[in-house]
DNA sequence: GTCATTTCATTAACATGTTAATGACATGCC
DNA sequence: GGCATGTCATTAACATGTTAATGAAATGAC
């Protein structure tokens, strides 16, 4: 006996997580703005910075961003002198990326706005119930097919 | 060699959303697939069939779209026989979109398919775990700046 | 009523998402 | 070693995201 399809789109998950994003992400986009990054590089920057050297498939899987995005984003941080490729040793095709001390600073610069952020964020909805947020949410990150 | 920057994407709520949501839509999007119809396309065609005729600006808030990625869409779309546009009476500037009777067969064909992902998204999660999910995530959608 | 301002949809330009195809390199099998 | 297969990064082509600018129509102040 299952229930009816959620018809009302108020229910559906894609767009309850798409929503809750965007209003998340609202807070974020001024701070990246000002700082000359996009979502999507500061992702790369942020993760690389945080996880040492990193191979492209690697960081995309890491980052939710799809090779050829990827790529073009590196072509672009690189010619910024924002991370450096190298290829790898051992595999010819793999290329191996990493964050400059440019960008180590770029990201210790945007540490304390993103924490106001944060604690904003925590003031609004509760600390506890956003440490549930992220816990469930994991969750359901990995109920993978 | 310097030591790695101390930023924890594992607990960062935008990733945790995006990855998040990336898990649900990859069950989703071999039936959008199918149907020939993209993410975007679908939430256009969805929120219209629910909600009846809208202007492109309400419609736009309402799918999470912004304006010119709707104007290419809804083009698209009438193309296809898909939505109808026609001016509005009252206001020259705005413009009336509605789904089209093929629209609403597409829509009620995609509907068993649409809650067999559901179920297998309920076996695994738990069906009042997903309900707690959707209610947390309509109130984080709601802490707007 | 006239003019400045605002709103609505669109266009432009560039960044990214997405799938398919490509070429270089690795690996496994014989 | 030679060959088929698979993997990695990239390119190509098109859809969408994103911001700024535009033109048409509505609104408000006077």
């Amino acid at each position: 006996m299952s229930r009816p399809t959620p018809v009302l789109t108020r229910r559906s998950l894609p767009m309850a997580l798409l929503r809750a994003r965007e209003a998340v992400m609202s807070r974020f986009r001024p701070l990246l703005a000002e700082h000359g990054v996009t979502e999507q590089q500061w992702r790369v920057i942020r993760i690389l910075g945080e996880s040492g050297p990193l191979d492209a498939t690697e960081l995309a899987g890491r980052c939710v961003i799809l090779g050829p995005s990827l790529t073009r984003i590196i072509r672009d941080l690189a010619t910024r002198r924002l991370i450096t490729r190298k290829a790898d040793r051992e595999d010819g095709r793999r290329v191996v990326l990493d964050v400059t001390a440019k960008a180590r600073s770029m990201i210790i610069s945007m540490l304390p706005e993103i924490r106001d952020v944060y604690d904003a964020l925590e003031l609004e909805f509760g600390t506890e119930r956003l440490e549930q947020v992220l816990d469930v949410l994991e969750e359901l990150a990995e109920t993978r097919v």
